[in-house]
DNA sequence: TCCTCCCTGTACGGTACCGTATATACGGAG
DNA sequence: CTCCGTATATACGGTACCGTACAGGGAGGA
C-alpha cells in the first residue's frame, strides 16, 4: 500500500451527483448541504471531508457537467466520426434528449443570467455547441452572416422548446418541431 | 365616507411591486418577505394586512405579471390597428424590450418548470402570444404545419436568445438576430 | 381635545440551514 | 486481539426566514 488509498465511505462523486440532480430539479437554492446528506441516507458530518463548504460543491457540480456536456460528448462524436450533420445531430441527442444532462443544462442556463462565474463557463459550453453548428450548416449555406443566423435559430428552438408553454391545437410539438428543424437545416426552405 | 376608505399606508401594490423585482433578479426563492419589507424601508408588520401568507403574494405577483403580459399589452396592440405584422411586433417590442417586463418572464419561464401552477398560467399567455404570430406568420404562409413551425421559431428565437451564452466572432449578434428574424418572417427565405 | 381604528414596529416561537467541534464506530495492520 | 486512522454521527452556535401576537402611534371624526 504504497499511498493512503483509502476509500471515501461516500465518496465525493456522490454527492456531485446528488447535487446535479437537485440543481435539476429546484435550481441552485435548492442545492442544500443537509438535505443532500438525507438524501443520501447519511448525515452531513462527512460532507466537509470532501468539500470545503458549499460553494466548493457548486464548483464541483459545474466542472462535471462542464466535462460530461462538451469533452465526453465530442470526444464519442470525434470517435464515431460521420460528416457534419450527422456530427451535429448526434450530438444534440446526446445532450438534449438525455434525461440527465437536459434538465441540469436548462437549470445552469436560468443560473448564468444572474451569475457571472456560471455564465462564463456556460459561453464555454455553448460556443463549442456553436461550432458543431456552424460547420453544419456551413456546408450548403456560404454566407457567414446567414450561417450564425441559422445556427443560433437551431440552438435556440431546441433550449427556448423547452422554455415555451404554448399549445399547438391538434397538431403535436413533435411534428411542429421536426418542421421546424427541417426549415433552418434545409437549403432554399420556403413557405410553401 | 360611504364606506372604510381607508389607504394602506403601503399598498398592497409596493408589496408586489417590490415582489416582482426580486423575482426578476433571484428566481422565487428570493422573494422573501423581511427582505422585501427592508428594501421597502418597512418592517414586515404590515405585510400580513395585505396578504394572508407569502404565497399569496406570490400568486398576486402572477396575477399582475398575467395582467400586464396579455390584456394590457394587447388592449394597446389593438388600439392602435395595424397589420398583423405590426401587431406582432409591436407586442414583442412592448413585452420584450421591457426592462421591467423581460426579466420577469425569464424568471417565470424557469419557475414554470417546477411549478404546474405557474406552467398553466405561461401557457395562457403564451397561447395568446402566438396566436399574434400565427396571424401574422399566416398572411405569406398556407400551411397550417409550416405555419406552426415558423411561429414557434420565432417565438423561440426571442425568448432563447437570453438563455443562449455563445459569442458570434467578429459578428454583433444584433445583426445575427436580424438576419434570424427576416429568415422566418420573409417568404422564400433560404441560403444565399 | 379626545376617541377610535387601522397600520406597523417589536417581540416571540418555530424551522431550516451553514459550518465547526467532538465523540464514536468500523476496517485494516501488526 | 489491539491499535490506529478515517468517515461519519451527534451536538452546538449562529443566521435567516416564516407567521403570530400585541402594543403604540397617527389620522380622521365627534
Amino acid at each position: 500500500m504504497p499511498q493512503s488509498g483509502f476509500p471515501l465511505r461516500t465518496p465525493r462523486e456522490a454527492w456531485i451527483e446528488q447535487g446535479l440532480r437537485a440543481l435539476a430539479a429546484g435550481g441552485p437554492d435548492a442545492v442544500r448541504v443537509e438535505a443532500l446528506a438525507k438524501q443520501l441516507g447519511v448525515t452531513k458530518g462527512g460532507f466537509y471531508g470532501s468539500f470545503a463548504d458549499r460553494d466548493a460543491l457548486l464548483a464541483a457540480m459545474l466542472d462535471t457537467w462542464e466535462r460530461e456536456s462538451t469533452d465526453e460528448v465530442l470526444d464519442r462524436i470525434e470517435r464515431e466520426g460521420g460528416d457534419p450533420a450527422a456530427k451535429a445531430t448526434r450530438a444534440g441527442l446526446l445532450t438534449f434528449s438525455s434525461d440527465r444532462l437536459l434538465p441540469i443544462d436548462l437549470a445552469i442556463r436560468d443560473w448564468a443570467r444572474r451569475d457571472e462565474a456560471v455564465a462564463e463557463r456556460l459561453r464555454r459550453v455553448d460556443n463549442r455547441r456553436m461550432a458543431l453548428l456552424r460547420e453544419m450548416i456551413g456546408t450548403f449555406c456560404a454566407d457567414p452572416v446567414e450561417v450564425e443566423a441559422r445556427s443560433v435559430l437551431a440552438f435556440c428552438l431546441v433550449i427556448g422548446s423547452h422554455f415555451l408553454a404554448a399549445d399547438h391545437g391538434d397538431q403535436v410539438r413533435a411534428q411542429v418541431l421536426k418542421r421546424a428543424g427541417e426549415l433552418i437545416l434545409s437549403p432554399r426552405a420556403g413557405p410553401s
